[in-house]
DNA sequence: CACAATACTAAGCAAATGCTTAGCTTAATA
DNA sequence: TATTAAGCTAAGCATTTGCTTAGTATTGTG
């Protein structure tokens, strides 16, 4: 009957993530987009609605980009040690032509704030309080640490990964390990 | 001879910046400007040359606003203690109406990152480090940490700092303090 | 008072923004 | 093969962007 798409959405996703991922959503032109999605605007928005559908989109592909990380937290059982790894992990996951992007969750909640449409910033809390629940879980997992050290912990862990995803867009390396390394070794 | 201006340029500045911290350089517009500033497009050409050159003098103007804090952190003589110190001064710092804004440095690395322009970029680094040299003076202050644990501390921190600054807009009061007190228990 | 030098008002500029539309192409069905 | 529903191209829409300019008001000096 019609004739056929001659994009696949996942794909010029996949690109548009990675903009989004560089520049944040403001600094992200409609024209960029088309661009870097090599589809023309019609397309972008016959399949996204608008901008902002292909941002959620985008946050979506993120969320399933990262999965193959926080999986691998979710079913790490070393306690302390997995969540290190996790850091570490994170740290490789967001460097592409070795440039650091920081995390694009993080990124998001940094340049919008509270300015945030209510449905992003629901999407975006969720996904840091799976974070922080994979967290606990690996906390638990550890010794006699008690339901208020979990707690503290895993705030403590949170603001930390934040940490580490602004601090890779500027620190060396070396600098990440040492605030890593640093990082671990009270828990 | 000529006539007098009518504003006071580090009043109209204050304002500037404030309104820079809260939404970001790109997500402020020079007819936002022109509103929170009180003052014409023209005047603010006039004073400051370009949306850029407000900025820049708003980042001057948070330097000296900060410099309350950074000045307290540099006097202080008890070592770890005072690093704290200055974290918990930072988040009250950082409060506005209730509100918490971040740190205007930390939000402008994260929203340009490498795209900014290099003059921006050097002033912000040179804050930056400026910031850890005074965490490694107060390392220093304590005890018998050797060079290289000093090094790693500081980056630590930095990280921690950071980390606190984006954190600061979504996380309550509560789970802030558990992260700080939690960061500090190892140093 | 008259001048000259600067400030202020408000209109306007080109370019970029997010989004839409008119007209054509494609492709599976009848 | 003709039909028709959907996709594609590219031009264009109103609005907003950063910045400028023409005209007027204000000031201290001669």
């Amino acid at each position: 009957m019609a004739r056929k798409k001659q994009y696949i959405e996942q794909e010029v996703l996949e690109k548009a993530m990675s903009l989004f991922w560089r520049n944040g959503y403001e600094n992200t032109s409609v024209r960029m987009l088309e661009k870097e999605m090599g589809i023309n605007q019609f397309s972008i928005y016959a399949s996204f609605g608008s901008k902002q559908g292909v941002f959620l989109e985008s946050i979506n592909t993120y969320k399933k980009k990262i999965h193959r990380i926080t999986d691998k937290l979710e079913k790490s059982q070393n306690g302390v040690a997995g969540i290190k790894q996790y850091f570490y992990d994170f740290l490789e996951f967001s460097e592409e032509n070795n440039v650091c992007k920081g995390c694009l969750i993080t990124n998001t909640v940094n340049e919008l704030g509270q300015n945030a449409d209510p449905i992003l910033m629901t999407e975006l809390s969720k996904f840091a309080n799976d974070i922080k629940q994979l967290f606990k879980k690996n906390l638990k997992q550890d010794s006699k640490k008690d339901i208020e050290t979990i707690e503290s912990e895993s705030n403590y862990l949170m603001t930390s990964i934040l940490g580490i995803s602004v601090a890779s867009k500027i620190f060396t390396k070396k600098q990440l390990e040492d605030a890593i390394e640093t990082a671990f070794k009270n828990l």
